[in-house]
DNA sequence: ATAGGGTTAG
């Protein structure tokens, strides 16, 4: 060892060579890498002269100070090579510097060489140490120094304790920050700022009010930091508007309103859709800065008023960033611009950006245009979970199930093992997806994707819990679906909505009623658009006729919601019911919308059940006008032509057809047993087990009584004129054989005799073989639960929930 | 000398 490190206290460990080197040597040669555009200082006179116990020049502390100040941390280093380390204040300084730069791992590292080389660190030296290992996201650093803070007596620094709790926030450890805050032996504004904006930051908003209000009322005041949290907690936590006046109010008579704390009493404005109070804070405002720009904005964007959001998008000319244009695109669906802006956001240099990539896929999602949410998808260099389930959620949205699915499983099949950072479906990936599972009618892996839902914890989110609510539901298992709906800790009203549809489409009108008078009453939810959609649907789907008059009208006279299209739909649906055709058509002439297909299709329906082909022709021009490739709607003239033995109209709407390019849409039924889904056609044959399927929907029949098969006058027409392939096609088309009674006759041989055998359609069940499943129903003693192209029917005992109405 | 801060996509 030479004597120049021997008279020198200072020893440091070399971690590369394990050897015990003076720090004077040691750190040069480190400092060297960092510091690569300079020639490192030689040892000189200087260096021996600063090795004695003799404390640092004042001058030249005051240089190492302004250097690191002003973020010159290489020649802070330079200096402090040349510095008596014997100084904790020459660390403090060299620590502080690196925190304030951002460059967290170097501060650590020159904390642990300092505490190597026996330096003791002192209440300065922790507020940054801990800052450095919040930065660095390094909880197991902050905790070994949070160790050495107890041990060596620094646990009652108000500054210390304040920056451990930041840490923990940060890090999402709430319960050790909430630890260390409980056992301060004092505490100032700031510990309180801390924990509130905390609590926010880990995105516990109502703990953060909590604390906000504890905060008061231990007497301190709050100052810009505490307002600015407490108007964040009070944008994230529902029903806080109130508390969010009260505490612009505050605000105001404290004389705190600055462009900051005046951007979050704007932006609390905004997520509670108060336009015009934004408005007015927006346009008093002295001087606006961007964000205040931006989160104006975004106000107008998401609250239906693009124009606006555009106008002020030109009044900042070039002064936008990317973040503008997230704001901006929720407003392109509205003014339809979506392509200028994805251009503009080009031009300005803008892309590549996940967050703005990802809501441009939102927006073409939105607007319906698919292919251009995917392109963006598919060239994304970078991609997080929100841009998959963007993508997954455009995809349904559109009705693309088929590639919804095929991406999901993309990500679910991801290869976890890789690397920690790899994607895990969350909780609005689940949302997204399973109303594709709800449209596909793939209960089994709905059930699976429940499954996953209850292993990833997701099971107590509302959101997740009502689109389960709603998948069951659509796949046919209403019991299912009520079972996550008493599950639902805090209902909302889309959780009302789903169970009382639900209950709609099974043909349990009654009890949607029930449950919507209970929401109206106890729940404290209001009800919306939506609500009555599905109540309506409910009243009409089980003919309550003088109910649904009474929802109609209360719409608007109880709960001011104006009746949507959707609302007269269901209306009509419910008057044609009564067979008063003409007062149906009276209604659609007489509402305050361009009547659409659907309107003219529930028309249709309604003719179609009562018989009247006058009527049917008349709705059938008119939907075929606005969708004259509506194959349902040539089916039923057609039906209803040959019932009525009108040749030449059937002939005739087959050329119509033909010419149109439309063909009949084959029939099929599915059935779920064990997990795998089965598939049958009309007179289907092709089933591994089709004897034994055969032989049961034989003695079925016999058990029903069904009369063997009438030559019925449509029928004997047919066969008259046609060919002997065409015959035995007919034949194979005969009701007798129809796929839905395939697949229940598997149902009921291969699953649980308690449970209801589930049965999917893709058309209209047949009379005859409503009546079939009826009867079948009550011999085999068996709930048969069968899904058509629009409702459920339970049949159970002999009766079926649809009262003979579909 | 030290600690705490506003905007964005689902």
């Amino acid at each position: 060892m030479s004597a120049l490190a021997r008279c020198s206290p200072i020893y440091y460990n070399c971690d590369a060579c394990k050897c015990v080197s003076s720090s004077q040597n040691h750190q040069t040669s480190e400092n060297r890498n960092l510091v690569t555009n300079r020639r490192s200082s030689k040892p000189n006179r200087l260096i021996l002269h600063n090795r004695s116990k003799n404390p640092n020049d004042p001058s030249l502390t005051r240089a190492l100070r302004e250097f690191a100040d002003s973020g010159l941390m290489e020649d802070a280093l330079h200096l402090f090579d040349e510095m008596n380390k014997a100084d904790v204040f020459v660390w403090n300084v060299m620590i502080k510097g690196f925190t304030t730069c951002g460059l967290y791992h170097e501060a650590l590292r020159f904390y642990s060489r300092m505490v190597l080389t026996g330096i003791k660190a002192d209440s300065f030296t922790y507020p940054f140490v801990i800052k450095s290992a919040a930065g660095a996201s390094s909880l197991l650093e902050g905790k070994t120094v949070h160790a050495a803070v107890i041990k060596l007596g620094f646990d009652s620094d108000v500054y210390v304790c304040n920056s451990l709790i930041s840490f923990y926030m940060k890090l999402g450890c709430e319960r050790d920050a909430e630890k260390v805050f409980d056992e301060m032996p004092e505490r100032d504004v700031v510990s309180w700022n801390s924990i509130v904006s905390g609590f926010l930051a880990v995105g516990d908003g109502v703990r953060s009010l909590v604390m906000f209000k504890e905060m008061m009322e231990c007497g301190f005041k709050p100052d810009r930091f505490s307002i600015m949290s407490a108007l964040g907690a009070c944008s994230h936590v529902e029903d806080c508007l109130r508390m969010g006046k009260e505490i612009h109010c505050y605000a105001i008579r404290s004389g705190i309103e600055d462009v900051m704390v005046l951007t979050s009493v704007l932006d609390m404005y905004s997520r509670y859709s108060e336009v015009s109070y934004a408005e007015r804070v927006f346009n008093g405002m002295s001087n606006r800065n961007i964000v205040a720009w931006n989160v104006m904005i975004g106000c107008y964007a998401r609250n239906g008023r693009g124009v606006d959001a555009f106008l002020c998008f030109q009044k900042m000319s070039e002064r936008t960033d990317v973040i503008t244009l997230i704001n901006l695109l929720p407003a392109c669906e509205e003014i339809l611009e979506g392509r200028t802006v994805h251009g503009y956001a080009t031009r300005r240099g803008f892309l590549p950006h996940v967050v703005l990539e990802t809501a441009l896929i939102d927006m073409y999602g939105e607007g319906g245009k698919v292919k251009s949410a995917e392109a963006v998808f598919d060239r994304m260099g970078e991609k997080n979970l929100v841009s998959w389930n963007s993508m997954i959620a455009a995809y349904v949205r559109n009705g693309e199930n088929y590639s919804a699915l095929k991406l999901f499983r993309e990500l679910w099949d991801w290869d976890w093992d890789w690397d920690s950072s790899s994607l895990v479906p969350d909780s609005t990936t689940i949302a997204s997806i399973l109303p594709a599972y709800a449209e596909s009618l793939s209960l089994s892996e709905g059930r699976q994707l429940h499954a996953y839902v209850v292993k990833a914890r997701y099971s107590s989110n509302t959101i997740v819990l009502n689109s389960l609510v709603h998948m069951y539901a659509m796949c046919g298992d209403l019991e299912d679906a009520r079972k996550c709906f008493d599950q639902v800790v805090f209902k909302d009203v889309v959780s009302w909505n789903s169970i009382i549809m639900a209950y709609a489409v099974h043909g349990f009108g009654r009890i949607s009623v029930c449950l919507f008078s209970e929401m109206v009453t106890t729940s404290g939810v209001s009800p919306n658009k939506s609500t009555f959609a599905s109540l309506l649907a409910a009243c009409s789907i089980s003919g309550m006729i003088d109910e649904g008059w009474d929802y109609f009208n209360s719409m608007k006279r109880e709960y001011g919601i104006d009746p949507g299209i959707e609302h007269y739909v269901y209306m009509v649906d419910l008057i044609g019911r009564t067979g008063n055709l003409s007062s149906a058509k009276r209604f659609i002439e007489d509402m305050p919308f361009v009547p659409t297909a659907r309107v003219w299709g529930s028309l249709l329906k309604a003719s179609r059940n009562h018989n009247d082909i006058t009527v049917a022709e008349f709705a059938a021009e008119q939907v075929l006008k606005m969708e004259h490739d509506n194959t349902g709607c040539y089916v039923l003239l057609l039906n209803m032509y040959s019932e009525a033995g009108r040749w030449e109209d059937v002939d005739r709407i087959k050329l119509l057809m033909k010419s149109q390019g439309v063909s009949k849409t084959t029939s099929c039924s599915t059935v779920v047993t064990r997990g795998r889904t089965h598939v049958f056609t009309n007179g289907d044959r092709s089933h591994v087990e089709t004897n034994k399927i055969y032989e049961v929907l034989d003695i079925v029949s016999r058990m029903v009584e069904e009369e063997e098969e009438e030559e019925e006058e449509s029928y004997v027409h047919c066969v008259s004129k046609m060919r002997p392939e065409t015959l035995l096609k007919k034949k194979r088309n005969s009701p007798r054989r129809h796929s839905v009674r395939l697949a229940t006759c598997l149902g009921l041989i291969s699953t649980e005799t308690g449970r209801a055998v589930v049965v999917r359609n893709n058309t209209r069940i047949c009379r005859r073989c409503h009546e079939f499943l009826e009867k079948a129903s009550k011999v085999t003693r068996r709930e048969i639960v069968v899904g058509d192209s629009k409702i459920f029917h339970h049949f159970s005992n002999g009766c079926c929930s649809c009262g003979n109405y579909w």
